[in-house]
DNA sequence: TTGAAAGCGGTACCAT
DNA sequence: ATGGTACCGCTTTCAA
């Protein structure tokens, strides 16, 4: 919980900051003149002169209503928060942020990303119940606890979604199957006839979330078949890949799913350069289909994952606030499909 | 309404918020004392036994304060809203956003984001307000007018900065001199002895705000010194920079500034299998030292852009809250440094 | 040590 | 067609 605020600096300020009551005052009306005419109220019937009056005095003033004052006489907001922490950087989720947050403002929906660096579990649920939200949509950026949800939910909260890779009890959980995509590229990898397949698992913090799951989904597609997985550990700089790339023939490697495009370039260019030809040596295939594959040589075989659909999400949240009794379901959704180049 | 569900007994939506009456009822004290123990108010002595009944109580109902109700009352909040529309991938920008953002939880503020995609101007400048932020940083997402400013600053706000290319009135203006990446890379250029100089303008939306100060840098450089600059509006896919690529030689370029490191990447590509050679017939200099431009084969040059450090900006931001009777000013801060590697 | 009550800025019911 | 007014949840005097 929150400490009050010991900062309180009772600088008058220039100008105090107009209420409904000043446009009120300037207009020759009420205040509850005033907030007819501003939300244009169709149960009342306002004169168009007394309309005009309001609305000049208001624009006078410089008259903004006080969102806090609103939702709290309304004993409702149209918040909808996002938890953010770290910006996972991508094409990929940077559209599909963008979309969602387009068509929540088309349902009319105030979109709040709250910054959450450094907070966790419940103290993170806390912190974003004070808002009082009316959904709280996790991307995953914050692991969202059963408490965690309790809370919110108890505090109005008539929507917990969560977007990532966990079922997160009381919350409509939207599953990204991330397994899945090391499961069809190995399976890809191990149709063309690879035997000893690594799999890339970046070292930097936050990734473990995907790259966990997809060593999983490898082990899975390789299970029956003969072929091995090795899991390889990799920075995202030269140093670590040319390492890498040195202990490749010790390592009897054929084949890498190298977690993404990026990480996949940085292996392949160490590999080139240790003398490891691609794909005859060793097959590579990366993820998130990125135009820079396609520049490659030889171009990048690597998986198109097919987020949801931004406004898809959106719907959702909004029959999920409007229907709260409607238990919330789980719902996986990637679609993860190979797509073959010349590297592997 | 929603009647209760069977499988959930213990769980009936029309169940009320807890409010700090509640918490009070069942502590057997007043409202005030609540207050008065859950901030820890050190001006009111309060007995230990009651402090215990009053945190139990609070702790059984799930009691969460109202932010709203609380400001409200306060007349002031430590919100800093930061508006956000469209999200600039890209690895600079996210970490000194994470950077920001901690900073200034540090420093006791409540950080949002507010996705404004879609708004403009005055509007967006009116729904900032309602919100009631102590201080408004734009990071370039929605141009400022002189007259949102006025608006925020009318509604409460104590500081507003934007982090641009443009100065706004009554702004804290941190200007990003992207004329100067420009103006280096073009420099640079002119120095090893190219004399047509291209200058990638992707078509992307968005991107006009930084690469139009950056073809401007290029002019600058090319200044009294013979040498000509050719802007080249480019797509970010492959057959823009096919087409770009075949009319190289009737356009007699010798180099091209192409805007960063991706569409370098792209166009040295297209060049290449096109059998323009790099950098014989013609140089190329991306921007933003990405890993990526390390990478190709010849080396990417590029353009080293420092971005102002995420700490720095949030202790502007809290001195200028703290006093905002000192002028805004203007600072600039983008070192920009060419790195030369074989691409120039 | 604790409680009663005013009031922050809106909204909406009930009078007039 | 308007105005008076009782709230929403919380903090903070002032009184007891």
């Amino acid at each position: 919980m929150s400490q009050p605020t010991e900062h309180t600096p009772e600088r008058p300020l220039g100008r105090t900051v107009p209420t409904s009551a000043d446009v009120a005052r300037l207009a020759g009306v009420s205040r509850a003149t005033v907030s007819y005419v501003l939300n244009n109220t169709s149960a009342v019937r306002i004169s168009e002169p007394t309309r005009r009056r309001v609305r000049e005095a208001a624009e006078e003033l410089g008259y903004v209503p006080h969102a806090a004052a609103r939702s709290l006489r309304a004993g409702h907001s149209r918040m909808v928060l996002l938890p953010t922490s770290h910006v996972p950087v991508g094409p990929l989720y940077s559209r599909f942020f963008n979309d969602f947050q387009w068509a929540l403002r088309r349902l009319d929906y105030t979109v709040v990303q709250y910054g959450s660096v450094g907070l966790e579990g419940e103290e993170a649920a806390r912190a974003w119940a004070e808002l009082r939200p009316v959904a709280v949509v996790s991307l995953g950026a914050v692991q969202l606890t059963g408490q965690g949800v309790e809370i919110l939910k108890r505090s109005g909260a008539r929507a917990v979604i969560t977007l990532g890779t966990r079922h997160v009890d009381g919350t409509h959980a939207l599953l990204m199957d991330q397994g899945r995509v090391g499961e069809v590229a190995t399976a890809h990898l191990v149709e063309t006839g690879r035997r000893t397949i690594g799999v890339v698992l970046p070292e930097e913090p936050g990734l473990d979330i995907f790259s966990g799951p997809r060593l999983d989904g490898a082990r899975r597609a390789v299970r029956g078949t003969g072929a091995t997985v090795v899991p390889l550990p990799l920075r995202y700089d030269e140093e670590s890949a040319a390492a890498l790339a040195g202990r490749w023939r010790d390592l009897g490697l054929d084949a890498v799913f190298a977690y993404n495009d990026e990480y996949a370039m940085l292996l392949m260019r160490a590999l080139q350069d240790a003398g490891v030809a691609v794909p005859e040596d060793t097959a590579v295939v990366g993820a998130d289909d990125l135009l820079l594959g396609r520049l490659l040589r030889p171009r990048l075989s690597t998986v198109r994952i097919d987020m949801v659909l931004g406004r898809e999400l959106a719907e959702l949240v909004d029959r999920a606030v409007r229907e709260p009794e409607v238990p919330p379901r789980t719902r996986s959704l990637l679609a993860s499909e190979v797509v073959r180049r010349e590297s592997s």
